[in-house]
DNA sequence: CTTGACCTTGCCACGGTGGCAGGCTTCAGT
DNA sequence: ACTGAAGCCTGCCACCGTGGCAAGGTCAAG
């Protein structure tokens, strides 16, 4: 099948599966006669892959080393885990993080009456925190 | 002062006091005779605005409109309030994201054995779910 | 006068994706 | 057979925000 149909069977977007394969997270495609990427069920299966894998967060580089983990029969399911594991620490941080922001900045905006009036304790709060070291 | 001692004195760096200014995020700073940009304690202060505006999470677009409201001395707090309920809106779903894709893939993660043998339900997962639309 | 720190501008890179232009192929309708 | 539309090709530019590097000018201390 050509790229078209390949995209809308994988749910990425033609664009992405030439990106991809720019980039070498993909084999190049064959082509037919008239230079057109020629996809069959393999392809497709490993597009699904990699949709489903950024899907869960993987940035490309960690589809990538999925990819290579999941096409070989002799990989240890650690290697697997470890990769998963790490991923979830990422997010894990990520969401602790913007947590915080969110808990900061949802206090500022209890503090802040809300009305028609200048005074405003989120803009205070942006002025005075952390500003102006030593002269 | 220059452009080195107020990213010093600001917490932010010089690179991206100058891509501040090219965005017009930033009024052009004033001159030295030598060309070098000069920055006052207002200028420090409005940088020190943004850097603090950033570490919450704001984009340059946000801080952008902060920055007007924080300069208006006839603002409504109840726009300062709005933007920022608006971006703890934001925060709220990426953390939501973010802890979907977390809780996904811990379960994966919990159910994979990690040793040395080649069975993985991540693995499983990543090459079933959501794959081959209609033939 | 040299050295080194600092400043200037300008360009390229990243991760991913979208958009557009200009040209080819293929297919469907008339 | 011809026309138009849809699909494909490549290649470039955009976004956001930052880092890096190059090739120069400038300034202060030795």
């Amino acid at each position: 099948m050509n790229i078209g149909q390949a995209a809308r069977r994988s749910g990425l977007t033609a664009k992405m599966i030439r990106y991809y394969e720019s980039t070498g997270l993909l084999a190049p495609a064959g082509r037919g006669d008239n230079g057109y990427r020629r996809y069959g069920e393999d392809d497709l299966h490993r597009l699904a892959f990699i949709r489903r894998a950024r899907d869960l967060g993987f940035s490309l580089e960690e589809v990538g080393r999925l990819l290579a983990l999941w096409q070989d029969r002799q990989r240890a399911s650690a290697e697997v885990k470890a990769l998963a594991s790490a991923h979830i620490d990422d997010l894990n941080q990520k969401i602790a993080e913007l947590t915080g922001l969110r808990d900061t900045l949802q206090t500022l905006v209890d503090h802040c009456h809300g009305d028609d009036r200048p005074d405003c304790p989120i803009l205070r709060d942006l002025e005075s925190k952390g500003c102006c070291g030593k002269g």
